[in-house]
DNA sequence: TCTGGGGTCCTAGGACCC
DNA sequence: TCTGGGGTCCTAGGACCC
């Protein structure tokens, strides 16, 4: 039975990277990209910032009017997303050559399935770099890739040398390597399971092995009880698979919080265009729309309603979301701070349907 | 004086069906 | 008086990730 090899490629900073890359005058300096949105008074939120701007202090989700405190010479550019989205399409397209599978993760991340396209772990190096090379040449912006048997371990692993690095981890080191790690470098285990962990006198790999199957899934339930037995012995059997999507949505922030229904549905009206134009794009229909609210105290509420049968179709899209608006805010005394619209349940188009799937 | 936007996966209860 | 068990779909919410 061939081993398996996966990667796992993590583009560096990416989208102040990319900044950097346009306008090299930026340089040298920290460069904070933010995430600007139509409330009034706000500046924002980080989204990406380079290693200059994390040395002061700043990472992503930072409010921008707190970045500006810790450093003030910063320079801070709006998100071009549209623009990122053709400069990752590219480079995914330069990956796929190298893989026998790609997973696309997210903007700026991807898993690689590689086991047939390198006759072990001897030649790895050799692959990794050309990999890395090939993204230089064709964007000329630089990435980590990390290495290993399974996901997670590339996952990790890619972290270990960034930026402009790579790691790679064969089986005979997996041991070593993930009994050092702290547990909150374990994909899935965030703020509130540490948080749990802790208080059971956890915090690295090595104390989370003294619990054994039954006691974790007591605590975490089925799912991330065995995520955490699993990972804290290196083990993880999920595959690389091409990812389809499984839901388009749109949020925005509104001017300041409100009740005020005809702004709401104005917004409705732009965030479900958006929706449905990439809807259209992809071919897909949908069945499932589901309208979601950041009350005053970023607390999130959904409501959600699932049709009879999947359509393509906008004005189902718009009618159905301002439907379950006028039923929240009917149920709801609060003031509403950010609106999002979400198409799921998609499906590839049967092609001239329409309205009458309704 | 605040805190962006886009996703995935899991859980749990109720409805409904065989 | 007693009334099984399993599967799927729908809704809502929570945790987590970038």
């Amino acid at each position: 039975m061939a081993q398996h090899i996966i990667l796992h490629l993590d583009m560096d900073y990416f989208y102040a990277q990319i900044e950097e890359r346009d306008n090299p005058t930026l340089k040298g300096k920290p460069v904070v990209v933010c995430m600007v949105s139509a409330r009034e008074g706000s500046l924002g939120a980080i989204a990406t910032c380079n290693y200059e701007a994390r040395k002061l202090g700043l990472h992503a989700g930072m409010p921008c009017f707190l970045a500006k405190t810790k450093a003030p010479h910063g320079v801070y550019i709006p998100a071009r997303r549209e623009y990122y989205t053709m400069v990752s399409d590219s480079i995914m397209e330069a990956l796929r050559g190298y893989a026998d599978t790609l997973e696309q993760v997210s903007v700026d991340e991807a898993y690689m399935d590689v086991s047939t396209k390198v006759s072990g772990y001897e030649g790895l190096i050799e692959y990794v770099k050309a990999i890395k090379d090939s993204v230089l040449k064709r964007e000329n912006l630089t990435c980590s890739i990390g290495a290993g048997p399974n996901k997670l371990i590339a996952k990790m692993a890619s972290k270990v040398n960034k930026p402009d690095g790579y790691k790679i981890i064969p089986p005979a080191e997996v041991d070593s390597f993930i009994i050092s790690q702290p547990v909150s470098k374990i994909l899935g285990v965030g703020e509130k399971t540490q948080e749990k962990l802790a208080e059971l006198g956890i915090r690295t790999v090595a104390d989370l092995r003294n619990l054994n199957r039954d006691e974790l899934t007591r605590e975490f339930g089925q799912g991330r009880g065995k995520l955490l037995y699993e990972s804290a012995r290196g083990e993880d059997e999920s595959q690389v698979v091409e990812r389809v999507k499984e839901q388009y949505g749109r949020l925005a922030s509104l001017k300041r919080d409100s009740r005020d229904t005809e702004e709401m549905n104005a917004l409705i009206d732009s965030l479900t265009s958006d929706v449905h134009s990439r809807l259209l794009k992809n071919n897909m229909a949908y069945k499932t729309v589901s309208t979601t609210f950041v009350l005053e105290n970023m607390e999130t509420k959904t409501k959600s309603r699932t049709l009879q049968a999947k359509t393509q179709n906008l004005d189902v899209l718009r009618t159905t979301a301002k439907g379950l608006l006028r039923e929240f805010l009917a149920e709801n005394p609060t003031l509403i701070r950010r609106l999002g619209v979400t198409a799921s349940g998609l499906a590839p188009s049967a092609g001239q349907k329409s309205i009458t799937d309704y």
